[in-house]
DNA sequence: ATCATCTCCTTAGCATGCTAAGTAATTCAG
DNA sequence: CTGAATTACTTAGCATGCTAAGGAGATGAT
C-alpha cells in the first residue's frame, strides 16, 4: 500500500521540480530583459500593480496590499518601495484615514516608464511562452490555477498556526 | 491581425503569472519547512544533486556542473557551497586531472542528514501537490518540460550571442 | 616552446527575499 | 476614558541570486 502510494508520488515530486525549474528559466531570461530597461523584475512587478491599482479606480495601494499581491512580506516591500522612489518613479504618503499605513502611486516619470515598456511586453511574454500553443497555455493556465488555490490554502493555515514549520504534520497532525 | 496576435498574447501573460504565482506560494511554504530541517531550499538542492551523483557512481561534482543542475551562476555556487562546507556538510577538494577545478562531496554528516530528510521529503512534496490529481500532475509535467525545452533553448540563445539583453528582438531581429 | 586565449573559480558589490525586533497609530475591552 | 492588543511599517542582520573583474591552470596557434 505504502508502494504504491510511493509510485503515486513520483509524478507529484517531477511535477514540483518542473515548476522549479521552469521558473529558474524564465528567470534567466527575463533578467537581462528588465536589465535593459533599467530596472528590475521586482521592480516591474510592483509598477505593473500600480498601473492596475490606477485602471480600477484607486489612486494608490497600501505597502501591505502591495505585498498581497506580490506575495512578499512587509521588509521586502519597505526596501523596493524605498528604491524605487530614490529612482523618482513612485511616491509615498500618509492617507489622513489612517497613520499607521503608507500608500504608494506612480509619479508621471514612472507612469512614462510603464507606457513605454507596455508597448513591447506583451510580444516578450508571448515568445517566452510560444513553446507552447495557445490550447496548451490555457490548460497549463487551469493547471496551475488550481495548484494555486490548494497552495493558497495551504499559506493561509500556515498563518493561523503562527509559528508553524511548515510541514505536512504541522498542518494534518 | 495584431488585434488577434493580442488576443492570443492574453493566454501567454496569464499562463506566465500563473508559474510565478505558484512559485512564489511553494517558496512561501518549503522556506519554513526547509527552516525547522536547519538548511535553506537551495541548500537541499546541493545535498540532492550530490546524492544524486553518487548514485550514478561518480564521487562528486564540479563546481560547474553544480551550477548546471541548479540553474544558478558560478559566484552564487562559490557562496552556497562555501556555508556547506562551513556547516560540515559538503567536502571541497582539487581533482588532480584539473587543477583549475574544484569537486563538491557530501560528507558522512552530510549523507546522514539527507538520508533523513528522505525519509519525509516525499511526502512532504505529495501533499503540496494533491491539489492536483495524478493525471493532472502528469499533464502539468508534460506541459512544463515542453516549455522548459523552449524555454532552454533561448537561454542558449542568450549565451551564443554574448552580450545579450534577452529581448524578442535579440534573439529573432 | 611560447604567448594568447579559454575555462574555472573566487571576490566585491548590489538587489531581493526572509525573520526578529522595534516604533507609531488604531482598536477594543473594561 | 484608559490600557492592552492589534496592525502597519521600518530597521538590522542574514542567505541567495546576479554582474563585473581578477587570478590560476589548461589549451591551442604559430
Amino acid at each position: 500500500m505504502l508502494s504504491n502510494s510511493d509510485k503515486a508520488g513520483d509524478d507529484a515530486v517531477a511535477a514540483f521540480r518542473a515548476v522549479i525549474r521552469v521558473y529558474g528559466l524564465l528567470g534567466r531570461i527575463m533578467q537581462p530583459y528588465f536589465h535593459g530597461l533599467g530596472i528590475s523584475g521586482s521592480q516591474w512587478s510592483v509598477l505593473r500593480a500600480l498601473v492596475r491599482v490606477e485602471q480600477e479606480g484607486r489612486e494608490g495601494l497600501r505597502m501591505v496590499e502591495l505585498g498581497d499581491r506580490l506575495l512578499i512580506r512587509p521588509p521586502s516591500i519597505s526596501g523596493l518601495v524605498g528604491r524605487l522612489q530614490k529612482s523618482g518613479l513612485v511616491w509615498r504618503y500618509l492617507p489622513k484615514s489612517d497613520l499607521r499605513c503608507k500608500e504608494v502611486r506612480l509619479t508621471p516619470k514612472g507612469r512614462d516608464l510603464v507606457d513605454k515598456i507596455l508597448k513591447t511586453h506583451r510580444n516578450q511574454i508571448r515568445y517566452l511562452m510560444c513553446g507552447l500553443n495557445s490550447g496548451e497555455r490555457q490548460e497549463l493556465l487551469t493547471l496551475l490555477e488550481k495548484l494555486g488555490n490548494h497552495l493558497y490554502s495551504i499559506t493561509n493555515g500556515l498563518k493561523r498556526n503562527g509559528a508553524s514549520t511548515g510541514t505536512v504534520e504541522d498542518l494534518r497532525g
